[in-house]
DNA sequence: GCAAAAGTGTTGAACGTACACCCATGT
DNA sequence: ACATGGGTGTACGTTCAACACTTTTGC
């Protein structure tokens, strides 16, 4: 099969990674370069895309050689291709995010060469390329995504209470707290969510276990999109 | 300046572009193919990224140059990336989106070698590539961005009817009609319109004519972002 | 006068918001 | 007993959704 001649950027996929243990910060895993340019500097995890792997498997795949971390929620962002953003030459970088509940992925072991670390997302290192601006677009992203689509749940343990889940929306949109009754009054109107049991063993009224049910978002993303729509628009204003 | 060894794909950029002529249905904006592979079929507007500019600056150069189609609104939709998608070899197309009101940009001057034509969106022919996923990804998040952000004005000319803006609306989400009375209130609300005077001889009570005052949108859309939020969740059911 | 589309009043149901209160558990 | 977080009742205002109606123009 020939090849017609065109000039070739490079092509690397990127990771935002962003993780969260039920505090009051999201953390986000970077690591240290160990090699030019930007060698000492923190940078997402990621690399060049290999010939014969689909974007979102490279991603997967640098992520791991990296960083050790693997088997987590991961979707394309957005592309940086701006000329000059690398000084290695034109290179085009497919950032992807991802979303990892830590008390499952432990600390996430350091490679060979580069050191590998979880940071508070409100207080980051400085790092190389343009990666501040691949993060702080992932970071809006993430908080308006996790609005209308059930994303949140990848950040908890498969079993959580309301509480936490509050907790974690707290968190993520970085409001002070709202109020307890309706936030239970609409998220179980919604019905995405299962009983599975209660707390054991804790100083306080133990909470109700629940478990995000797929199969019902499913049915009711369905219903929206073919049916009948419940707001016409609405510029989220 | 030392460029490493490594794989390197190509990279393309293509265009997704939504035309609206006040009907009932959206136009796309497709290209017949003048040379190989799928010689002869329609195709997005699109081609290789120069080593020197943008991906969105490459975008609007490809369709200038093929379409003659300029000064329009165009965002970053996706990078389609898989193995195998494009029989010349790794190929990754980093697709774009525009929106253009027909009545300003008029029939798409056919270039040189290749027709250019505007298909009714549910009437396409078959389509080069992957090109049939590209435009069904750029179509759902047409309506729902359209939804939530005021990209709808880009298919309209400057000065439109409440009228016209529900029928645009009713076009894009395809629903049947929505009420008029519901609409205007939503809409007017939410302070984004200006009133710039009336329809002239029309045969019916003239309507009034507005424009759509991006600086009162901004302000909204800062106002939601550093304050507070109306709506802590939804997901949007 | 009539057709056609613009534009308005109003009402019952659903939802958002806020506040006050009770409940179950470990120490 | 009490600290702690879980969980509920309820009331008021706003928004949604639907329907019927009036207004202004050209022919």
């Amino acid at each position: 099969m020939p090849t017609y001649e065109h000039p070739r950027p490079s092509v690397t996929v990127d990771v935002v990674v962003f993780g969260y243990d039920g505090g009051s910060h999201l953390k986000l895993l970077l690591i240290q370069r160990g090699s030019e340019p930007f060698q000492g500097q923190w940078a997402l995890p990621g690399g060049f895309v290999e010939m014969d792997e689909d974007l979102e498997e490279g991603a997967l795949r640098e992520l791991e050689e990296e960083t050790g971390v693997k088997d987590l929620f991961v979707e394309q962002l957005y592309t940086f291709g701006k000329p000059g953003r690398d000084p290695r030459g034109r290179v085009i970088s497919v950032a992807h995010y991802a979303l990892v509940n830590l008390s499952n992925h432990p600390a996430a072991a350091s490679s060979d060469a580069s050191r590998v670390e979880w940071f508070s997302l409100d207080d980051l290192p400085e790092l190389a390329f343009d990666h501040d601006q691949i993060i702080e677009l992932a970071t809006s992203r993430l908080r308006a995504k996790v609005r209308y689509q059930p994303i949140g749940f990848e950040l908890l343990p498969e079993e959580f209470t309301l509480g936490e889940l509050q907790a974690l929306y707290e968190t993520v949109l970085g409001v002070p707290e709202f109020n307890k009754r309706n936030f239970r009054t609409r998220i179980l109107r919604t019905g995405i969510l299962e009983e599975v049991g209660r707390q054991k063993n804790v100083a306080h009224r133990p909470a109700t276990l629940y478990r995000f049910n797929e199969v019902t978002y499913r049915r009711l993303v369905e219903q929206r999109d073919s049916g009948v729509l419940r707001r016409a628009l609405d510029f989220e204003i």
